[in-house]
DNA sequence: ACAAAAATATACCGATCGGTATATTTTTCC
DNA sequence: GGAAAAATATACCGATCGGTATATTTTTGT
């Protein structure tokens, strides 16, 4: 790995948190130097723009949220267990490895979603592509006979993704842990009725 | 009313629609002066300054989507179909005032929490408020012996919140009426379930 | 209609915005 | 170890930021 291939990492999970907390238009090139500790020129040595630090940014904290769940579902061996994994790292967010700022998705979807269609398009294909993994375990759970032949995986799937979404949203602006609990409780049951 | 009053309620209403789609930091005082047509000096001497004018703006635009829901609650009499009127109205948003932008507890949320406290507060009081307006239907709902006795109001109400306002999110980021619909075809599944 | 007051417009402020050109330092490779 | 190349720092650009002081216009009350 190059000088340069270092600094880009570098930089990338340096400001990753700033641009999560402050949003793409609440962060600022000065921004970028106080968390990275350098100056001016070496950013724009290494990136075209701030857009360019944004969208790598923004891949960066997804990589780093659906690591997190990938690690427990990992340790998980029946679907049921796999999928209740969302409710129990969302129900305890402290004890995972987590972005800074929150999820990232919704950060940024409901910022992007008018304004900047390179995020925009990121956001969006997370969601289906979360939404598409949700789906499968679902199907392989229905093809096992562990859930019921009449769920539709589809529609189970972008609703628990929502649930979640909002779920972490109310959470976070309220500071209610017990809004975020109850939410929580609600996916767990929606997963122990796919049986 | 005053001239200025008429001014600064006409500053509230043009400029809502831009604080809910550019956001805080993303709208500057030049955009309020574009959506006005007013100078600064007219804004300035009507408002302390961008915080205030947001602020108002923001319930501004509360008070236009929920004014859409209460509209349709009171065409239906019975509590399901007055809950119901939530995936109605989010199913076919084109068909109903809605502000432009798109819910703005959602976009304020997820950008006032880590970094405008005001914003924040007001974001997660219509977040408490809306969610205790489902619970009171839901307890109503109960005590008529429409609803079945053993369900947790408040459990329901912020589930509703959290799905309807997930739904919101991921229906604009992708663009996808599939998506939207199938969230809100499981918010009707839960009011339903409430029997 | 007219003067006082209120409301709005104009002109300007220093600070910061994103970005670039150039100078300096640090790596790289022979 | 020393020259070429790459990476980083410095200095600067015009534009725009939020905000203010003042000038002008419009409304208000008599």
């Amino acid at each position: 790995m190059s000088k340069a291939e270092k600094t880009r990492q570098f930089i990338i999970e340096k400001t990753a948190p700033v641009f999560n907390v402050k949003g793409y238009s609440g962060t600022s090139i000065n921004d970028l130097m106080n968390a990275t500790g350098l100056t001016k020129g070496s950013i724009y040595g290494n990136f075209a723009g701030k857009d360019q630090v944004a969208l790598e940014a923004f891949d960066h904290n997804l990589k780093c949220m659906f690591s997190a769940v990938q690690m427990d579902m990992d340790q998980q061996t029946s679907i049921k267990d796999k999928l209740l994994v969302y409710a129990d790292i969302y129900e305890n967010l402290l004890h995972h490895p987590f972005p800074t700022g929150g999820c990232p998705i919704l950060n940024t979807s409901t910022e992007a979603d008018d304004t900047h269609p390179l995020l925009r398009q990121k956001a969006a294909d997370a969601i289906t592509s979360w939404k598409n993994s949700i789906a499968t375990l679902i199907k392989k759970g229905i093809i096992q006979n562990d859930f019921r032949g009449d769920i539709d995986p589809e529609q189970v799937a972008i609703t628990l993704v929502a649930l979640i979404e909002g779920g972490i949203m109310i959470g976070k602006v309220t500071g209610k842990l017990n809004y975020r609990n109850a939410i929580m409780k609600s996916v767990k049951k929606m997963i122990n009725d796919l049986e």
